[in-house]
DNA sequence: ATCGGAAATGTGAGCGTTCACAATGACGGT
DNA sequence: ACCGTCATTGTGAACGCTCACATTTCCGAT
């Protein structure tokens, strides 16, 4: 392999020109930078990261963290890993763009776990920044031993002080929006059938849900709430519980697809026509609500976008610039059939 | 960070020692193997992978790479990638297994091109092990490009002359056997939706398809093979010609979910029940095609396994085991409410 | 011509490992 | 007690880069 000395001989200048060169650096007549240019090229030089690590400190690699458990099990359930594949796309294609590489890692949830399982990757690996994602980024530990470590990191889906990467949308205003939706088609009984209480998106949802129905000025139970599981099963109980009672829901609002699909699986079941007599509406959009029947309207996190920002920030860190700081970046609402308008 | 020089301080022993306990090499006594790993424990000692690799040539890092325009167009149709996210999944497990980190890598199609992608990024990481997914395990200039660099490379649903790590699954054989299920199921009229004819897989697929017809001594005209190119309304188009046909077809298998997705939609819109009057297959199995109506049967490719047994045999190869070979690994066959008996 | 200072370039050291080899220790056989 | 042998341990050097600093070159002002 032709390492930089290499590089230097054939153009007759220092190794440490050449690594200017590479850098970017200041200090170099133009016209050597473009004879080293172009014996780089031709000699085919691609600089060694890990000889660059041991060197300058800097390993050019991004480590994206993931929850095992969540992760796992979609994957056994042969459910597909939408986040995942999202996280990479947005991740990548940064990472690309600054010459980095994104590896990507699980580990456990319980605290200790989780901090020692961290500290064995970036001991090992020493990258140059860190994504958190949920629920991962609302883990102090993990935090605090990435500071500690000097190791810039981002929390997706989490907003903190400022004295880190926080990268999120809003989950609340989303309900709400969505909910306001709703209620201008003419709903006046809604459901939402949240996940479990520890997600901590679920419970702005819960809220900003609560929030529209009330500025509304409709009653309370105006809008219900039961807390789901994210599965399928759990739903369709809650759910079948839901079209039973008088009046029915004519709009119902799922945290998650799977929960929005045993919504339609119910009412079909049931001879409930969707979205004639029930608007559904899922929070979260994989592929696969598209070939639903009929197919499911949602609210998208940004999660390419997300992680997208992360990369960029943590690679401003790295490069010496002030990259802290809360960003909110948009989600998407996607309409599609199986929403329409309320009773008469 | 604590380095190999601390606990060899604190154990009394020289690194030489502690490398030796880490690397589980020989010639260590079992009293000082002992005492120097409780003071890996305690002081929470982590090899530098970046020096491991300046000082012993391994990088404990493996490279999988997939390509661009096919996972970049599945992203951006915000269609998902299953097939990443399953690679992810047997990567991952395996290489957590022995230490070992997976790198995702996309690069370009073009043979040029290709090996300059490859190259630099083989020349940046130095990875132990290169894993190639289609088409780019057809690519024989990626292969040759690793050979001389002296990378283990594996690939994946390519069978060579066994001088290489191969990891497939026989193709051929599950497009007949599906084949010869819809045959014995009664049906008398076949139709195969292939995808582009440069997809290897596909070619044996329609081998596989044409050898059950002739095998049951059908003419060839009770199976017809149509080349699409995975997309929705090109399939589209061929189904709805395919369903004018007198007689028409009662079976359908599609090369992809997308496609299969298409013969529902067409059935459905020309009043064709599924499966009363018409069976569809699939050759994918993406996480959506449990929801579609009625859900699909599919063959799925073995992805996550194939994977895991390639970066299983390039981890051995870069401990130095012989481990090249052609290793077929078993598909599944799903089979769901899309499929039914065929005409009385 | 001379000098000062900035721009451009080069040099030694060090990063944390493993390698190849050297040195020491232990143990059994004579 | 002594030697050979094997098991165990230690020692420089090397890997390919960047850092901090030293040196040289250049240019305009005096």
């Amino acid at each position: 392999m032709v390492t930089i000395e290499d590089v230097a001989r054939a153009a007759g200048v220092s190794r440490q020109t050449v690594s200017r060169v590479i850098n970017r650096g200041p200090n170099v007549k133009a016209e050597v930078r473009q004879r080293v240019e172009a014996l780089v090229e031709a000699l085919g030089y691609v600089p060694n990261l890990s000889a660059r690590r041991m060197g300058g400190g800097r390993s050019f690699l991004i480590l994206a963290v993931n929850d095992r458990a969540r992760t796992l099990e979609n994957w056994r359930a042969g459910r597909g890993n939408d986040w995942v594949d999202q996280m990479l796309y947005g991740g990548m294609t940064e990472c690309e763009r600054h010459g980095y590489h994104l590896v990507f890692e699980l580990i456990d949830t319980g605290a200790d776990v989780a901090v020692r399982q961290l500290a064995n990757v970036i001991g090992a690996l020493r990258p140059d920044g860190v994504i958190l994602t949920p629920p991962h980024s609302e883990n102090d530990a993990l935090v605090a031993l990435l500071d500690q470590r000097a190791i810039p990191c981002a929390r997706i889906g989490y907003r903190g002080q400022g004295a880190h990467i926080d990268v999120y949308m809003d989950e609340r205003r989303a309900a709400r929006e969505i909910t306001e939706h709703l209620l201008a088609l003419g709903h006046r009984r809604l459901g939402f059938i949240a996940g479990t209480p520890s997600y901590g998106a679920s419970r702005a949802r819960i809220e900003g849900f609560r929030g529209a129905i009330t500025s509304a000025g409709l009653p309370d139970d105006a809008g219900f709430v039961r807390n789901g599981d994210f599965k399928f099963e759990t739903a369709a109980g809650i759910v079948a519980e839901a079209l039973a009672q008088d009046p029915a829901p004519t709009a119902i609002i799922a945290d998650n697809d799977e929960m929005a699909f045993a919504v339609l699986h119910v009412a079909d079941r049931e001879g409930v026509r969707v979205p004639d007599t029930l608007s559904v509406v899922s929070f979260e959009d994989t592929p696969g609500v598209r070939f639903s029947v009929p197919p499911l309207s949602a609210i998208r996190q940004p999660t390419a976008a997300m992680i997208e920002k992360a990369c960029e920030r943590l690679i401003a860190a790295a490069s010496g610039e002030a990259s802290a700081g809360c960003y909110e970046l948009p989600y998407l609402y996607l309409e599609r059939a199986s929403i329409g308008p309320g009773p008469p």
